[in-house]
RNA sequence: GGGGCGAUGGCGGAAUAGGCAGACGCAACGGACUUAAAAUCCGUCGAUGGUGACAUCGUGAGGGUUCGACCCCCUCUCGCCCCA
């Protein structure tokens, strides 16, 4: 209904009016106050691609909201945004476009910060940092020295995957799926070997896995705890013909005298001096084969097994039996020690091989509860636990001891030890590309590897380069760049062509913006001390194993140098899933089904766009997108406006509505206050809805009473962090002081919440047989005695006597007959 | 092969500690207003049977625990994710 005395809803007018007020009142400034109580809200920094996606929405709107809730609560919040600048998409595009990758960047960036900004979040723009400004990587760099200084960052000449495409060396998370392709361009990896450098995050990986401090998602932490692949157990030496030590890695040090073959890995260093001329052309075909696979193929278990005999053997340290040496694909080399020692009867894998190549088995563990294994009978491992058989002078260790009995054995006798190994490799920093931050080291033919004095960070990016793909870094190929003087003798040396992995960037923004332009450290002392850990990290869960582990470990690196204090750098973490296309699959041009966000604002307004983002999923899971179901929240903002700015039609005010308006109001304040500590989005929503649907129906009965505008005063101020424009606007209209946003969130009335009658529900056998309205504090014979009493229980009752009547309080009666 | 998460009307989803399944919204249908439409407002809306009050069934399938199960346990199917 157009009703001509109330302004029109007109979302495009009043969303810049206040966006822009907002920012010349610097509204949303945060800055250190030590009065108030600080809240580090932090969402994942987004890379520059060039458009806001609705994905980035969805992420970003509801922890806004979030944030603003904190705010309202007394808070002194930090909501910062900034940009992960470097990185490949920028090079790829140069190439395409042949536009240079920083004014792809910045161009893009422009247009990111603008589109952003019609969002009407709570960002400080006034900390956005940019990770390829030099202000940025300059700590960039630093922070590299300092962990090389450390001993957490070592280079070596190592098989790494290598993308042919992009040419370039990708981290083990970075190649996907069981092709192994690259995660950027879908090509294929291969392996290449070459001088990389590597930071110790193994050093990390028991600390890693402690999560005792930190309110994460469980579905986080089992991801990074099978990341990380603990397995406890011991190392054995065995000993080749030749006498080379032979090590492997068991987790069952209990069947060491059940070891009927040894298999190496084929890229094993001891493969070559081990095979005999006569095996010499099988092996080296072996070898040549299985490099063409992946990982993942070769450990298939499902896959037929393959493997060579080397013509060598090895002596079994503890038993002194001669046993022939295979290479397999199903050994890596990147686990463990790439060598393992066969137990056929007690390994599934070992098993197949023995089976296949007709190995001996030997039974060494007899589990208690089986009868005794008869290997010609066998037709599967007995992988179990059990008492040790035929283990010389370990026989007869039950099987609850075997294990560190054979651990101490193998101690005693010098041949082995107890070990843990973890899955996690220490993590591969170094691309050889452009577009990133340069690795501030340099090579001298005399001194070694030196790294750039830091008052003369940071290593400067040069602009003039060719940045097009040819397998070497494009700094390589700059005419000058490279060439420098070594810091320590002065002579001719040349710096590292490499640039860093970008996760290293992402791996310590979070310490940026405290202090975005501070000059003397990566961060002022002061800010870290106010505003440090983060308190609310939110972000996509698919960075579980690559940037939410390495930016753990940075802390904890930092915290060990004494740069930054305590053991986690984020407290709670929650994740948002995704946004799908209308047609449930991902979204992408290719499909046609992407949403475009600018489209949606200029047609309905942040506003709806923001409450639809928190209305129509569950944040944590995602889900389609519903171009219908965005209307009717925009209907409800439409009603929401009317119904506060109609005048009333008549004075009459009813007792009993204004009862109901009050307790409807402050249930709803307790639910959505609750739901927004929860993350509980889509709740918050659908009661805001419900509210303002029963105080439509009330309006005419309520309206004159105060009750009314505490009704409307605290309907704006929940609405304040979902939909902020159009709740600061009704604010003004109704005559409230500037700005809504600083108003503190409403008390529940618990008085006026509570309800006084209940309906009570009566069961007879589990089965709703009535509903009977008691008051909420009937006592429990009461109650029964009210449910016996009712005529439909003593028709499904038929006479018979009930044998129980249970009563739950304020809820139901059940009559067990 | 192992692990994780999930499956609720035509659709998205709700159900807070084991206690009224389907809140809220979309779509659909009926009505009011209108010359008409849009917008808005009111109403119906899990299935089956019945004019109806009501009855029976119903949260992927099967079983179990319980006075009572969307919720806890076991087995299975399907989907997504992670690992091998």
């Amino acid at each position: 209904m157009a009703n001509k005395s109330i302004p029109n809803y007109i979302p495009a007018e009043i969303e810049s009016k206040w966006q822009k007020k907002w920012e010349d009142d610097g509204l949303y400034h945060s800055d250190i106050d030590l009065k108030k109580p600080k809240h580090y809200a932090l969402t994942m920094l987004p890379y520059p691609s060039g458009d806001l996606h609705i994905g980035h929405w969805y992420a970003m709107a509801p922890s806004d909201a979030r944030a603003r809730y904190k705010r309202m609560n007394g808070f002194n919040v930090m909501f910062p945004i900034g940009f992960d600048a470097f990185g490949l998409p920028a090079e790829n595009a140069a190439i395409k476009h042949n536009i240079h990758p920083r004014t792809w960047t910045y161009s893009n960036i422009d247009k990111m910060r603008k589109q952003f900004k019609t969002m009407g979040a709570m960002f400080d723009w006034r900390r956005e940092m940019i990770s390829s400004d030099e202000k940025y990587y300059r700590w960039t760099q630093y922070f590299f020295e300092q962990l090389f200084k450390h001993g957490l960052a070592y280079h070596k000449m190592s098989p790494v995957d290598w993308c042919p495409n992009c040419n370039t060396t990708l981290a083990r998370e970075q190649v996907w799926g069981d092709d192994r392709h690259c995660e950027r361009c879908g090509t294929p990896v291969i392996k290449k070997n070459l001088d990389q450098w590597f930071f110790r995050i193994t050093n990390y990986a028991e600390e890693l896995l402690n999560y005792d401090t930190i309110d994460w998602p469980s579905r986080v932490r089992v991801l990074q705890t099978n990341w990380i692949g603990k397995s406890e157990g011991a190392l054995v030496k065995f000993q080749t013909e030749q006498g080379d030590e032979l090590e492997v890695f068991t987790t069952r040090p209990d069947t060491l005298w059940g070891v009927t073959f040894m298999v190496l890995a084929p890229e094993h260093p001891l493969v070559k001096k081990m095979t005999t001329a006569a095996q010499k052309n099988a092996v080296d075909g072996y070898i040549a084969e299985t490099l063409r696979q992946s990982d993942i193929q070769r450990e298939a278990s499902d896959k037929e097994k393959t493997g060579v005999f080397t013509g060598g053997y090895a002596i079994n340290p503890v038993s002194g039996e001669k046993i022939p040496v295979w290479i397999a694909d199903y050994v890596l080399m990147t686990y463990g020690t790439g060598a393992i020692m066969a137990v056929p009867a007690h390994d599934e894998r070992d098993f197949e091989f023995a089976r296949k190549f007709l190995l001996p088995i030997k039974v060494v563990v007899q589990p208690d509860n089986m009868d005794d294994i008869q290997v010609n009978l066998m037709d599967a491992a007995v992988p179990a636990i059990g008492t040790l058989v035929h283990s010389g002078p370990l026989t007869g260790t039950p099987g609850d001891q075997s294990i560190k009995r054979a651990v101490d054995y193998v101690t005693e006798k010098g041949v082995g030890k107890g070990s843990t190994n973890y899955r996690l490799r220490d993590w591969l920093i170094s691309r050889q590309r452009y577009w990133g931050a340069p690795i501030p080291m340099i090579h001298c033919p005399k001194c070694g590897v030196v790294p750039v004095p830091e008052d003369q960070l940071p290593v400067v990016l040069p602009d003039d380069v060719e940045w097009k793909p040819t397998g070497e870094s494009p700094l390589k190929l700059h005419p000058t760049w490279r060439f420098t003087k070594c810091p320590i003798c002065g002579g001719d040396a040349e710096r590292d062509t490499d640039t860093m992995d970008t996760f290293m960037c992402s791996s310590w923004y979070h310490l940026r913006y405290l202090s975005p332009d501070y000059a003397d450290g990566p961060f002022d002392p002061k800010e870290y001390a106010y505003w440090m850990p983060v308190d609310t990290y939110t972000g996509g869960i698919e960075h579980a194993n690559m940037h939410l582990m390495y930016t753990r470990f940075f802390h904890k690196a930092l915290r060990d140098m004494g740069i930054t204090q305590g053991p986690e750098p984020m407290m709670q973490l929650r994740n948002q899933g995704m946004v799908l296309g209308e047609d449930s699959e991902k979204m992408s041009k290719s499909r046609g089904n992407v949403v475009s966000p600018d489209d949606l604002v200029n047609g309905y307004g942040a506003d709806t766009v923001r409450a639809f983002l928190m209305f129509f999923a569950r944040w944590d899971m995602g889900g389609p997108w519903s171009s219908g179901g965005i209307d009717g929240v925009q209907r409800w903002l439409r009603r929401v406006w009317t119904t506060i700015l109609e005048p009333g039609e008549n004075g009459i005010v009813r007792e009993e509505s204004v009862k109901i308006l009050r307790r409807k109001v402050h249930q709803t304040l307790k639910a959505v206050t609750r739901d927004f500590e929860q993350f509980e989005f889509n709740t918050i929503v659908s009661g805001l809805m419900e509210l303002m649907n029963e105080m439509a129906r009330l309006k005419p009965e309520v309206y004159q009473s105060p009750a009314w505008n505490e009704a409307v005063e605290i309907y704006l101020k929940m609405l304040a962090p979902v939909s902020p424009h159009i709740a600061e606007e009704l604010w003004g209209l109704v005559g409230k002081p500037y700005s809504i946003h600083s108003q503190n969130w409403p008390k529940v009335d618990q008085a006026a919440a509570h309800e006084d009658e209940i309906t009570l529900v009566i069961q007879v056998n589990g089965k709703v047989r009535d509903r009977i309205t008691v008051a909420v504090d009937i006592s429990d014979d009461e109650a029964k005695k009210i449910a016996l009493a009712s005529e439909s229980v003593k028709k499904a009752l038929q006479g018979q006597d009930p044998r129980q009547v249970i009563y739950v309080k304020g809820r139901l009666v059940n009559i067990v007959i």
